[in-house]
RNA sequence: GGCCGAGUAGUUCAGUAGGUUAGAAUGCCAGCCUGUCACGCUGGAGGUCGACGGUUCGAGCCCGUUCUCGGUCGCCA
């Protein structure tokens, strides 16, 4: 075993002041440049690259070691800080190099599938399935070291506001409702489960019954639904609740919390109170629960310069109750080549718009995919409607209003970055507010939009038996550029009301004991009014690295496929813990 | 489950109209080299073209099936 060289210094360390010290830098071999009988080592740990040098100073038994080095072997070095005669701009401590006086190769390294370069362009999976050589690329360490500085601010700031970090359960009980659970058979109890939580809802409830009055908790998430390029099957929540508060209560500290967070990490001054938008704003002007306020292009609604048109495709959209509605781009005739457009018309399909229509504005005239049916004037008074002006072009959808609210809240987002109108350097924080209590699955059936905790709003109560969907609720997302990073509301602290909410919700009271039985049952003992929001961390930390994926976040995350690339999870269970836990696979099972 | 895209050297990719022995860059190996830092020069090794089947005298290329991966919609109380 090769003997231990204690370091002095990590490799991104030194500079000019350090000339003449005697330092022990350990690391990885970057790369390696022979140029004879002279040896360059760029010697890499998490902290950056140090040039070591082996040269005429250097015993011949040293530099014959010295060649022998290769990509990614583990080495130790002693050597003397010297100035150097050509400088390296492009790196810190390019100033400087150590000229070696002793070598120990710890570890050879085969030559690794992937490369340790910041702007590789590998294969997502080989990055994975190699994360460990991955998560030695520098950019990678710096997301760790950010996300860890993430949750330090996060845990300081809650507890000098007094919230009580507080850890609930991982094995609980499994609540068919809502997100697919990850079940774990019981050994003990044969053929019972028990469910990964995909959010500490209740428990953090309960702690609000027991007197706990302000909690938070970095929090492990489970949801068994499909991936996406910002969702995981495992995730962390930053989870909070707080008694004896109320909806501006709750913004008021998370906003204190951003706040910090911002000057904290990011360095920058963010304004509070961040705007509120309700939810009906929200999706009337921008399409979206979640808008990107970094540019303009609202959506506007036209049913009513519509209603009465000769053109079937709009008139029947609105008989069926529909609408017709349209976002004006600037700048963007020229642009949408036909070609674009049909690419584009193509994407809002996604989202059930049967079809795109457009009026371009130009300096030569007006064109129009719907100029067939109105005249050249009705044109102009629909781009007069629209605030168009020359070189803007209009699309336009109809149908239900959530297709025209998804598809055009998509576009609009589309063709801004597509043009470029999006500020990168902006954080835009705006509160969402006032969500509806209830929405309607495809099957007709009501469900609770938020969670069936949620407290509706009183005043809107006696609509509960006559217009049950325009019941709104005390829930409230916090939303970043477009991105949802939390959401919370006001719970329910009073039984009756709760009881209310599961018979609108057609629970029946078994159903309800059997799910909830034991959070009714704590408010039979007094029960505080209480709030809370959680925001998802990854994706908070994904934001506010720039990154596009939040696996840039995570350091070991799961495939589409929701596998573990490194160690291969899931995988088969042997028959003898299959018997312990009383499991028969069915015979179509492998 | 639907839609879109991809699968060729360790890696990133090219591959013309279906035609000899499938190329490039980078990486790797060997030799030379005292100021490199994307080192340079010379030489070399490296391929089940995702898999199976079909059409053809002949398939990386055409057809069918299938597998894998990514993105997305559904889904995510």
């Amino acid at each position: 075993m090769a003997e231990l060289f204690r370091r002095t210094n990590m490799c991104g360390e030194l500079r000019l002041a350090d000339e003449g010290k005697a330092v022990v830098l350990n690391g990885w071999v970057q790369k390696a440049r022979s140029l004879g009988s002279l040896v360059f080592i760029d010697l890499r740990d998490k902290t950056g690259i140090t040039q070591i040098t082996f040269n005429e100073d250097a015993p011949a038994e040293l530099l014959e070691r010295a060649k022998s080095l290769r990509s990614e072997y583990v080495v130790g070095v002693k050597g003397v800080v010297h100035e150097r005669s050509a400088k390296n701009p492009n790196l810190p401590t390019g100033d400087i190099e150590v000229f070696a006086t002793d070598l120990v190769i710890y570890s050879e390294a085969e030559t690794p599938p992937i490369y340790i370069k910041d702007d590789d362009n590998v294969d997502d999976n080989l990055r994975l399935k190699y994360r460990y050589l991955d998560l030695r690329k520098l950019k990678m360490q710096r997301n760790l070291t950010f996300r860890h500085n993430v949750v330090k601010v996060t845990r300081d700031y809650f507890n000098e506001n007094g919230f009580t970090e507080v850890e609930t359960p991982i094995l609980i009980k499994p609540t068919p409702e809502g997100a697919r659970d990850y079940l774990v058979p019981s050994r003990v109890k044969n053929g019972s489960f028990y469910a990964l939580p995909q959010s500490p809802q209740m428990f953090k409830q309960l702690l609000m019954v027991g007197g706990t009055d302000r909690y938070m908790q970095i929090a492990k998430c489970f949801r068994d639904e499909d991936l996406r390029a910002d969702r995981q099957p495992e995730f962390t929540q930053i989870d909070l609740e707080m008694s004896f508060a109320g909806v501006d209560d709750v913004i008021e500290v998370q906003e204190g919390f951003l706040k910090r967070l911002m000057h904290d990490v990011m360095g920058i001054d963010v304004q509070t109170p961040f705007p509120r938008l309700t939810y009906d704003e929200a999706m009337s002007r921008y399409g979206s629960d979640k808008p990107d306020t970094r540019f303009g292009i609202e959506l506007m609604d036209l049913t009513e310069t519509f209603r009465d048109c000769s053109f079937e495709v709009f008139t029947d959209a609105i008989k069926d109750g529909g609408a017709v509605r349209a976002i004006t781009v600037p700048g963007g005739a020229a642009e949408f080549t036909r070609k674009k457009i049909d690419k584009l018309t193509n994407e809002v399909r996604q989202y059930g718009a049967r079809g795109l229509f457009w009026i371009k504005f130009e300096q030569e005239g007006i064109s129009s995919s719907i100029s067939k049916f109105f005249t050249t004037e009705e044109l102009q008074h629909i781009l007069h409607v629209c605030e168009a002006s020359v070189g803007d072009v209009v699309f336009m959808v109809c149908g239900k209003p959530k297709v025209t609210f998804d598809a055009l809240g998509y576009l609009r987002k589309r063709t801004a970055d597509a043009l470029g109108l999006i500020d990168k350097s902006k954080f835009n924080f705006l509160w969402v507010v006032d969500f509806p209590m209830f929405e309607q699955d495809d099957d007709g059936r009501i469900k609770a939009m938020h969670h069936p905790f949620t407290k509706p709003k009183l005043e809107d109560l006696d609509k509960l038996d006559t217009d049950m969907l325009s019941i709104k609720a005390d829930a409230y997302d916090i939303v970043l550029n477009g991105i949802e990073l939390g959401g919370g509301s006001v719970r329910i602290h009073d039984r009756k009301l709760q009881a209310l909410m599961f018979k609108a919700l057609g629970l029946t009271d078994e159903e309800c004991q059997q799910k909830f039985g034991f959070l009714i049952e704590a408010f039979k003992y007094g029960a505080p009014p209480h709030a809370g929001l959680a925001y998802g961390l990854d994706r908070l930390v994904m934001l506010l690295l720039g990154e596009s994926s939040i696996r840039e976040t995570i350091a070991f995350p799961k495939n589409q496929n929701a596998e573990c690339p490194v160690c291969e999870a899931p995988g088969p269970a042997d028959d003898e813990q299959l018997k312990e836990l009383g499991i028969r696979l069915a015979d179509d099972v492998e």
